[in-house]
DNA sequence: ACGCCCAAACAAGTGGCTCT
DNA sequence: AGAGCCACTTGTTTGGGCGT
């Protein structure tokens, strides 16, 4: 069964609305999440954002404070939050913010990075009962209405891709790329979403990876050399590459098998073009590919 | 015995660097 | 331009440990 009316106005929908968030400076990436934490932790700590690439830092405050911002969506109250490799050497604060699955903020927790262990990190109760820090209630979070209404919007209609069932998790290119393929490719897509290097299986039994990528000139990438990394190891049979246009519609789709991959560790997108024995499934849309 | 906490593993993605 | 590395990011699942 194809994307319905319903489904595809949805799609459309938040194509919109992402590329809204991004007109209005709130996000700069499609890392939606991060991104969005990143702009509600400037307002209320009246930072400057640096530039994407800044590593460390994220944010510099009127006083020359550096802020490190994390963000993570959770449905219960749970705080708890492993960090790797942070570099507390390099900031003041420490700033965590939690949303709900619609991207209402529900806490702030700001912590002095002379409060942190050196390497990991893990958020926990018992490490924040451990420490002195700040919490923020979200209630207490105030932004400009203009851009918390579109916020909101936002969150919503990433809600609703996932109760329509367009999505199964929160990784929107990924999911749909594996929902195109299932249904072109007449699929069964992997229950285990951990089972390393498998995402489905055919009627036969053979293993198929898929991977997705969204295709589209925008000012959130500064090179168009697209990847396809860490495919080595992975002992699917066939390797499925499926593009998205900028509405998440399938702008293209190619069946490859996984052996003819030359360089499996950090594949360019353009292999689709090159690789031995790969199939053209979908036409592509995409002027460079094919 | 069970549930909660928590760290680690796994996954997916961007993009930088060097060499040819 | 592409191969082959790497660093760094967010996001999800899992299984061990520990207290009730």
């Amino acid at each position: 069964m194809p994307l319905n009316k319903k489904k595809k106005q949805l799609l459309n929908d938040f194509a919109n609305q992402s590329d809204k968030l991004f007109d209005l400076g709130i996000i700069r990436t499609d890392s939606f999440t991060g991104e969005i934490g990143e702009y509600v932790a400037s307002e209320v700590f009246k930072f400057r954002k640096t530039d994407r690439v800044t590593r460390a830092v994220d944010g510099i405050d009127t006083k020359g404070k550096t802020y490190q911002v994390k963000a993570k969506v959770i449905e219960s109250d749970k705080v708890n939050y492993g960090i790797g490799n942070l570099d507390i050497e390099s900031i003041d604060y420490l700033v965590i913010v939690y949303f709900t699955p619609n991207y209402e903020t529900k806490r702030i927790i700001q912590i002095k990075s002379t409060q942190l262990p050196k390497g990991k990190v893990g958020i926990s109760n018992k490490f924040l009962n451990s420490i002195t820090y700040n919490s923020i209630d979200g209630s207490e979070v105030k932004l400009p209405a203009s851009k918390q209404k579109e916020i909101k919007k936002f969150g919503e209609l990433y809600c609703l891709l996932q109760s329509e069932e367009i999505i199964r998790s929160r990784r929107i290119v990924g999911d749909l790329g594996e929902y195109y393929a299932s249904q072109e490719l007449n699929l069964t897509l992997n229950e285990n979403k951990n089972e390393k290097g498998v995402d489905a299986y055919d009627k036969k039994g053979i293993k198929y990876e898929i991977k997705t990528r969204r295709v589209y000139e925008s000012g959130r990438r500064t090179g168009k050399s697209r990847r396809l990394n860490n495919l080595v190891g992975k002992d699917s049979k066939y390797l499925v590459v499926v593009a998205l246009d900028r509405s998440f519609r399938c702008a293209g789709m190619w069946l490859i098998p996984m052996a003819n991959v030359h360089n499996p560790k950090s594949a360019h997108l353009q292999i689709v073009n090159t690789t031995p024995g790969t199939k053209r499934i979908v036409k592509s849309r995409i002027s460079w590919l094919n």
